[in-house]
DNA sequence: TTGCAAACATACATCCGTGTATGTATCCAT
DNA sequence: ATGGATACATACACGGATGTATGTTTGCAA
């Protein structure tokens, strides 16, 4: 089936794509039995390849995931910096419109559920992934950095209480988001995603002292079809393949 | 060291003891190796004895998991039922005072903080512990329809807004303290993590509709330390050992 | 064209974990 | 006291995963 069944040497498009293919088989069966349990013959045999094939491209298991980290999250920055171009007006819609972003993604790029599934549901985070799970750590270090700037802005602009702790704030709505993702991973058919993180992340928003009416106006119905848009548009694009 | 080193046949309550040995070790491997990495070999070494012992009293890795989750919730349920002995005037309350039961129990009592770090960062939630997974599934789901009621009562008696829908409420309470728990574990020295709790529930009630100085009237000062202390002695009574 | 290195496949050695079977010493009931 | 069951320890058989070493084919540069 393949045009080249034994050969070797292929050019380096060719490479890079059965990369790719490694990648994608990785992450199909880390999600299906587990970080820990699936053997490199499994993932090598799902792509079609074999163990060779595999140790040419990754050190070991752990350094796939870093790179499967890595191949999620860059179109996941690219999202948030369009909504951060398409969003200019205010703070307050930023942090709606990208808490909406990230969970029409999870939502509805098969690529980034999936993801989000092993590193919350299928991974063990133990000294073995030290490597994934330092850039893990840091890269949600960057996210909570830039969350915790939106809320200053956000205060500044008198759109929520005067005595607002940033980056307390930042946690907390990180804390919301992953909470009912690893719920809904969990379960899936429970509830909707989308729809109770964005009532919930609303609800604690009304807390910090946001309008309540803000959401409905000006961001629930135009900017949330709009960052939509741009979300699916970003994953079409980093979904080349 | 041990009083017998090499016999058998035990009285019944030094066979227990010793199933409580097993338990403790595995409790403390699993935590620092991850469920899959670590081998029977490992837990029967931590608990000073061979793995024949452990088989005689597990059937494999995953009935010892069930087991630790059985000795970690059966204390917590208590706990929650002390909670409802003690503040039986109003639902808001009860539902404040348990969060920060649950979050005061994970902060200090190192059973059941050890127990909510293997199962959201060291085990891998797939096939294999469909046992443990359908229990935990389980009791989640017990504990879903408890908060919900909870809920109900809440917007009958007025406090918060009349069209609150109690079940998806209760899946966002819940997923804000496994949110928050989930990376507070990941890095415990980022944030207080009872503090950020409270913080962020009561956010989240007050965007409920709920009576903004309520938890600081009742609730904060005198029933947060009668919860905790409520919690505490169920932690000592649970933790006889 | 030739030769080197890329891009794999194959083969090998090693170790580790599991499950079970068997041994053995003690407690307990009769 | 004594036989059986309990509460383990020990021994064995087995598969399976890892890492590396080696082979093999091909693209590409000089």
């Amino acid at each position: 089936m393949p045009a080249t069944h034994t050969m070797a040497r292929k050019t380096k498009t060719e490479a890079l794509e059965t990369r790719n293919q490694i990648l994608d088989a990785a992450e199909k069966v880390f999600g299906e039995r587990g970080v820990a349990r699936t053997s490199l013959h499994e993932i090598a045999e799902g792509a079609g390849l074999t163990r060779g094939a595999v140790y040419w491209h990754f050190a070991d298991k752990y350094d796939l995931l870093s790179a499967l980290w890595e191949r999620c999250l860059l179109p996941l920055e690219a999202a948030f910096a369009a909504i951060d171009a398409e969003h200019v007006e205010d703070a307050l819609t930023r942090i709606r419109a990208k808490v909406r972003g990230v969970a029409d993604r999870i939502v509805h790029d098969p690529r980034t559920r999936n993801m989000m599934g092993i590193f919350l549901l299928r991974c063990e985070m133990v000294d073995e992934i030290a490597a994934s799970r330092q850039r893990i750590v840091g890269d949600r270090d960057d996210c909570l950095q830039q969350m915790a700037a939106e809320f200053r802005s956000a205060v500044a602009a008198g759109q929520l209480r005067k005595d607002l702790d940033a980056d307390a704030a930042a946690i907390e709505l990180h804390g919301i988001i992953d909470g009912l993702c690893y719920h809904w991973l969990l379960e899936p058919s429970r509830f909707d995603f989308e729809q109770r993180v964005a009532a919930c992340t609303d609800a604690w928003l009304i807390g910090q002292g946001a309008d309540p009416l803000a959401g409905r106006r000006r961001v629930t119905r135009p900017t949330r079809s709009a960052a939509a848009q741009m979300a699916k548009k970003a994953a079409r694009r980093a979904s080349v393949r």
